[in-house]
RNA sequence: GCGCCCUUCGUCUAGUGGUCUAGGACGCCGCCCUUUCACGGCGGAAACACGGGUUCGAGUCCCGUAGGGCGUACCA
């Protein structure tokens, strides 16, 4: 175990900019940061936007912009994949050179037959190219492709923090290809190289990689380069345990965002997924950097629970300094193009706030129910509320009203005030506060009302009742 | 087809041969608290995919089967 400082740790990110940051790439960046974290590393991003077909710069700028609603912060600047291509051509011709790859002048074609009749007499579909072997002299003047010259008897074998030592027989690996005709760069190249050139010490990615890492384990011995510490994680499925698809969970971040989750709890969330620490289950991300390693790492694909994202996320709102709530409440109605009030509402609110939070899953929750304390007279009420009000009567109402002058506004003094006047007038103290808390929240569902009470004051308390007065039943 | 990976309550997971009549969390059900909802407290139902080994002893090790996933591209 390290004790302090370890700069040798060097973790990226490296999406491909053709959508939103989804939940799956943001929990593996979350990892990555996570380790680069608590080793005291680097944690880099490069956008691998080699494919232009489907790279947009849109789709740069939505992983920028979730990756810091997050708050993962890399180091550095991002690094564009595409922009590198020049360098991964001189690895190629290199490996020309040192005889460690070939040009394959077969065409797509020809290796479309070939697939077809292996099938056909049932061999393997991995394509030989006939080209492999041929001296370079007798290279007939025509499109190719840089092939790697992968090794074909032996086996490949990568040690991985996750999934343990796996091995291939390298005849079920092919040749594959760095260069494409048009000698752009493939991915299998680019990653390798770029990887190699940023000094990435640790591979973190999803376990559909694992067999790209054997391949790409030969690119790095063919270069004489170290191959970094590979850790394959599982992936994250839907609720129903298929592969996350646009009809359920893979959304893009912001979209949790939008849905009122703090970035806290869902890194919480996301490090849950697949990884843990003994029993502990809600935790702030100064622990999981604290905590985090690939020990605690699972095998198996995780399914996304909205349930327990939310029950996590209600559990972080509770436990958050009001400040910072108030804060994270401003961003998120920000989101929406609104702003909080900046008047006595806005106080109103921030008294509010703890037992507010105490009640809420997310902050869509959280705004809505503090509409008592950031609407203007007079309120909106819901049904629910309308009713309340219609079953008691007017005179009831207007007495309490009246006697609100006279009342010292201190939760003991409200308190015994209330349970006295309700005994005074027959009714159970439900029948009272009940229809109170409709005439002051608009809602049936409010904190306490004795703290709604203090938060409103005598004036606006009197106010609102006044307001409500016409709602009930008349006497 | 071939290769690789995976498999504990509905879900997320703890568990590294004996302390497992399998623990926690979410969700669900019941009770309590209570002016509402929530929080909180207490209790409950709920799992080692299957079959063979190895061992005095297996959720834990080995083999197989089934199911799932990924790869097998001049995509990333």
């Amino acid at each position: 175990m390290n004790t302090g400082a370890d700069s040798t740790v060097v973790t990226r990110f490296a999406p491909s900019p053709t959508g939103f940051l989804h939940i799956g790439g943001a929990r593996t960046a979350l990892f990555n940061w996570l380790y680069a974290r608590r080793h005291q590393g680097k944690f880099l991003l490069r956008i691998e936007d080699t494919d232009r077909a489907r790279s947009t710069p849109e789709a740069t700028e939505a992983i920028y912009a979730g990756m810091r609603w997050l708050g993962l912060d890399w180091d550095g600047e991002a690094i564009s994949q595409f922009a590198r291509a020049d360098r991964h051509r001189e690895v190629a011709e290199a490996m020309l050179a040192a005889g460690t790859a070939y040009k394959c002048f077969s065409t797509q074609e020809e290796i479309a037959a070939f697939r077809e009749a292996a099938k056909a007499e049932g061999r393997s579909t991995l394509f030989r190219s006939p080209w492999r072997e041929v001296d370079p002299a007798s290279h007939p003047d025509q499109p190719f492709v840089v092939r790697l010259k992968a090794p074909q008897d032996g086996e490949t074998s990568i040690t991985d923090e996750v999934q343990g030592a796996v091995t291939w027989k390298n005849d079920t690996l092919d040749d594959l290809v760095l260069l494409r005709s048009d000698s752009t760069p493939t991915y299998m190249l680019a990653v390798v190289v770029d990887d190699h050139d940023m000094g990435v010490t640790h591979v973190i990615r999803g376990d559909d990689h694992l067999t790209n890492a054997a391949r790409q384990s030969v690119i790095y011995t063919a270069n004489g380069w170290d191959i970094p510490v590979f850790a394959h994680i599982p992936l994250i499925h839907g609720p129903d345990g298929a592969k996350l698809s646009k009809r359920h969970g893979a959304l893009g971040v912001e979209a949790y965002r939008d849905m009122g989750y703090p970035a806290e709890a869902m890194r919480n969330y996301l490090a849950r997924l697949g990884w843990s620490h003994g029993d502990d289950e809600f935790f702030t991300t100064a622990q999981a950097t604290e905590w985090f390693g690939f020990d605690g790492m699972g095998k198996a694909p995780a399914r996304f629970d909205f349930d327990k994202l939310a029950n996590l996320s209600g559990q972080h709102l509770a436990v958050m300094d009001p400040d910072a709530l108030l804060a994270e409440l401003d961003a998120f109605v920000a989101l929406q193009h609104q702003t909080l009030p900046q008047d006595v509402r806005r106080d109103r609110l921030r008294h509010a706030l703890p037992s507010l939070a105490e009640r809420a899953k997310t902050l869509t929750e959280l705004h809505d129910s503090a509409y008592y304390c950031l609407a203007e007279r007079p309120l909106a009420l819901d049904e629910k509320a309308v009713k309340q009000l219609a079953s008691v009567s007017r005179g009831m109402l207007s007495a309490l009203t009246d006697q609100f002058q006279f009342v010292t506004w201190q939760p003991n003094e409200l308190d015994a005030f209330l349970r006295g006047f309700s005994e005074e007038n027959g009714l159970k103290l439900g029948k009272v506060m009940q229809p109170l808390r409709a005439a002051l929240t608009g809602r049936t569902v409010s904190p306490s009302v004795f703290e709604v009470l203090i938060t409103l004051g005598r004036d606006e308390t009197i106010a609102r009742t006044n307001d409500a007065l016409p709602l009930t039943a008349a006497d």
